[in-house]
DNA sequence: TGGGGTTTTTTCGCATTCGAATAAAAAGCC
DNA sequence: GGCTTTTTATTCGAATGCGAAAAAACCCCA
């Protein structure tokens, strides 16, 4: 048997990751991934099996060679909770040690919810995400809306919660859970569940395009978040915004392209009235559109798109909320009208892609951040 | 004495810049800023004053306590160049190593120069410099212009060199120089060069903003340059921009905020025929200038800063190029104009500053980079 | 002048981490 | 089947880097 040292908490954190993520399979190939040699490699990994959060799983055989001996995450060594919330309601997410998603809850807030009743609700729901999952609970993630100073972990402000100012999330829930507790811009968020359950597997660089009841977008720069000074990188939606075709200037970015003003905008007369209870379906019922409204929705979009592009140069654009039921009609137009009002963008491999997350992204994406924080005790 | 290890090169790089930048002055305050114990600390310093790289130059008392010995870089150690080009000139710079510049060289490029003619000269720029710097030269930096891969050391399009593609300049000047040759565009230097020797001192997030006969910007986020997927970050010129107050759509950012753009805008009827020989001082002139082109070309820059602060929010701009000689007054002017323009800026400390370098930024910038990347053999 | 307080630097033993060599496990090949 | 070749994992000695404690250097105050 091989001597016993102690080793390090963030580096047996780091290599879990690597082993749950797929993109280290075996002890040599986790070493490589790692930064740090087979031989202490093999001492981790050793560790790691002991404390029951690895197991071997068979071999791996390459073309030649001794054949891997691969490394898998064990299921039930413990589970991460993933929590998202707006002004309506809470999901949250249950996803085991190997990363798969488990369990799902969701809770209706009141109207004029205040802060304090949002964290008995999260504490609740995290309550019931317990009674279908396996083992100890690790750590908890948290997706926040509006702004948040993540390192901080407090929510700094939302408008749609009336006292959700300077509130200090992780210090509430952590005293109340004992575990640690990650929180998240919710969109910075999603930008993280694409990595781990999405489209963003292999990619370093790419954009979340949030439209909702506003418009924001996360940025992700070979391969980190990025945050900004003041917390507000992304949030765009009060860009001064002339709509292309129309004649209203003075608006904001927010008011064009929101979830709700896009609804409005592609059902033309049909949209003067209330908003429908169901939005998402009343997009999907106008997916196959077209017409000169359609047209200038994408080129608002494909501005927009176009912009970003042109400063931060990321290439892939992903699109969340309710606009992901427009389709891939959608996302090809908006992609055409890119180019074409900026010739300079063809051949630069710009693609707008709907998300093939649901409506829990934003859940999943606290979970994510959840696991990626953890390490063993 | 103290038993002499085998230290690590990138280490003693690292220490060697925290020492030369001012934010380590002792070995105490290095062991913080390098991450490593105080002990270990003792002997990177010890081996690299041996190596008369750094040596002690006298105590600093704090308000209590045993002094800390001052730590210094040894001046005439060897030296850096940092060469900047475009299709007109070359400027190199050469840098002692205690990060103080010490000789500057600039020649002028034929018309229709080649890139192999630009290579000749820039040898015998760093052979010039190397006449009056003291000790070897350690490594050279390189701002070039146009679209450049940084990592691989390949300048990959410049629009006025005819032959600028895909040119191999670390390979060739490497070779020639025999010591390490480090790229960026050049854009992308000055903001380093800010770092070094400007107002970035201290900062983590800036911009900063490039109208020469284009328009670019880079951007440094959390003090790392944003380089984009495609080397292509802040590449905006080629937005579509209306201008503010006047009629013609259709435009892109470069016609409407270049140098010679801004100059032709706000010298009015002055500004119909050819550009002056000098513009800068042309600009100069019309620092005081005040009236509708004024406010216009204003709003534009204002436009622009808005949108970006809102995307990465960083909060400082830092201008460049000519246009610095507009002044402060400009910078305040647009500051303003953003502020009004979009409200939600108020407040949040986003402030546009003229450069203090000057027309060797880019140079210098160079330079810094070279320093940056130099560790000891 | 000498002791207590404080901060920086060094000493010293220990052990984590590495490197190189070795062992292990398989394929291909004669 | 034994041989080489190739890749992966482990062993083991060496040493780099750390932690704790000691030493050094200065202040202040009696």
């Amino acid at each position: 048997m091989r001597k016993n040292p102690i080793v390090q908490r963030e580096t047996l954190g780091a290599a879990v990751l690597q082993i749950r993520s797929g993109r280290a399979t075996s002890r040599t190939t986790l070493a490589k991934a790692l930064g740090i040699s087979p031989s202490t490699t093999g001492l981790y990994v050793d560790h790691l099996i002991a404390e029951r959060y690895l197991n071997e799983s068979g071999l791996n055989q390459g073309p030649m060679g001794r054949p891997r001996r691969l490394l898998t995450t064990q299921a039930d060594a413990g589970w991460f909770a993933g929590v998202e919330f707006n002004a309506q309601r809470i999901q949250a997410v249950g996803v085991d040690f190997s990363g798969t998603l488990k369990s799902t809850v969701e809770t209706l807030l009141p109207a004029d919810v205040l802060a304090e009743q949002v964290m008995k609700s999260i504490l609740c729901c995290v309550a019931k995400l317990a009674e279908t999952m396996q083992g100890p609970l690790l750590s908890v993630g948290l997706g926040v809306p509006g702004l948040v100073d993540a390192h901080a972990g407090v929510g700094l402000y939302y408008a749609f919660i009336a006292d959700w100012k300077q509130v200090p999330v992780v210090e509430i829930l952590g005293s109340k859970l004992n575990v640690p507790v990650i929180l998240q811009n919710n969109l910075r968020a999603i930008a993280l569940a694409e990595r781990w359950f999405g489209i963003g597997h292999g990619l370093n660089d790419y954009v979340i395009l949030g439209p909702r009841s506003g418009f924001g977008v996360a940025m992700v720069q070979n391969g980190r978040v990025i945050e900004g000074a003041h917390h507000v990188a992304g949030e765009i939606g009060r860009w001064p915004w002339p709509l292309t075709g129309g004649a209203d200037g003075g608006q904001e970015l927010h008011h064009a392209l929101s979830a709700p003003a896009t609804w409005r905008r592609l059902a033309g007369e049909g949209g003067k009235g209330a908003l429908p209870e169901d939005l998402r379906g009343a997009l999907a019922a106008l997916a196959d559109s077209s017409g000169p409204e359609w047209d200038a929705v994408c080129a608002d979009y494909a501005r927009v798109i176009g912009l970003l592009h042109m400063i931060i140069d990321t290439g892939v654009f992903i699109l969340h909320g309710p606009l992901t039921m427009l389709g891939e009609r959608f996302c090809h137009s908006v992609t055409e009208a890119a180019c074409s009002l900026m010739p300079v963008l063809r051949g630069v491999g710009l693609q707008v892609v709907p998300s093939t997350l649901g409506d829990n992204a934003g859940a999943l994406g606290a979970a994510s951040q959840a696991m990626e924080a953890w390490a063993p005790a």
